[in-house]
DNA sequence: GTGGTCTAGACCACC
DNA sequence: GTGGTCTAGACCACA
């Protein structure tokens, strides 16, 4: 994993692990890895991976087992998917939309660069 | 003017400094506030100000006539629309395309909500 | 049993214990479970059972016959109650009294709320 | 100021600064000290005021002007008296009720040890 | 000057 | 072994 972008790079951390659990790497309920193992493979400081984590616990998407380790919750999916669909309709799309009508773009347009754009990511 | 965002403020202000010039408040080729004046309509301290606009000079949007002031570049408008055009189709687009696999939003309904929002916000 | 609270779990289990000693499922002087049935019962970590018993045995709740097991006191129920009413005593209420201050809470309102919640849990 | 509690530092902090703005000492709205003078007056690591700060800003107790400082929020002793309140009455207040029929404790007997130790912290 | 982040290393309670 | 907390010290962007 890199960590080019410039957000802290516990949220990115984060973003990887919801990408994980979405991708049923770490299924829902199922055990992450722990705070020092992961800090370790990423190659990062524990401190690090643990603010992640306690990020993660409390949008509900962690779960915690005193002296146990960390789960991804029951729902773990189900709840990540969510957060990005409401931050998604309340935060980008109105920004989009803003920018469209700064630059004259019309749905019509953005359609067409899309559908481009959705298939060479394929 | 508002500092809702997370974004520095600096950003901000130039931000809204290229939406009064595209808007014509400050055409092209004319004097925009100086630091001081703006920073006091701002509320803001004088030196963010100077940073936004050190900013939008090393984008070539606006001009410096020594002892004098500010301007906004001849082709002010037509600069920041380029930049804003670049920046959307390599850097927002992308990120679009990414988040709507990643939340199975369709081409479609994406078509649909922008229409609805595209409205409202006449 | 659940274990919600955010006491340590040895905690929780000898306070649970107490309840059943009180309740009279084990009565004073008779046997409680093995740490290894316990555990298995609990689904938890013998060593965290063992820490349990061994929690209640320096309070003289339970006592230990070698190679036999644990037993609940002899006066097991009146010790608990007392170590509760001298806790409830001399630490809860001093708690309460502050909380009710900070709150603006006057005796009357409490009442009023105990009593409410007495019936409810009767 | 001390830290006796078992309680983690920083949450002893943040409960500190909610009882200095209830009672005005930093009024609704005002700044409060900077993270390292106030680490200075506490005789603490500075990180450890600033996860207290970062606490009670997710609480929004608190709020954050970019390289200003931290001021209390508009409403903040409202809303730490809000969040008190139903900590008070979701928590402690439950609790209350079953330790009071574990130890046989009538609401009439706690009304009177109440009002004792009521007037003794006068 | 301000806060935000990261690292390093330590100690603790808990399981 | 696990996570939770704290310290120390550093660097950065921002105002």
């Amino acid at each position: 994993m890199q960590f080019n972008s410039n957000a802290p790079i516990y949220q990115q951390i984060a973003d990887h692990l919801c990408d994980l659990i979405v991708a049923n790497v770490y299924g829902d309920g199922e055990r992450i890895p722990s705070v020092r193992d992961f800090a370790a493979v990423l190659e990062v400081n524990p401190n690090t991976v643990a603010r992640s984590y306690a990020y993660l616990l409390e949008l509900g998407i962690v779960e915690n087992q005193r002296g146990i380790g960390y789960f991804a919750a029951r729902e773990a999916s189900k709840i990540i998917k969510a957060i990005k669909r409401a931050s998604f309709y309340e935060r980008e799309l109105p920004a989009l939309v803003k920018t469209m009508k700064a630059l004259d773009i019309s749905v019509e347009e953005l359609t067409a660069s899309l559908e481009g754009a959705f298939d060479e990511t394929l």
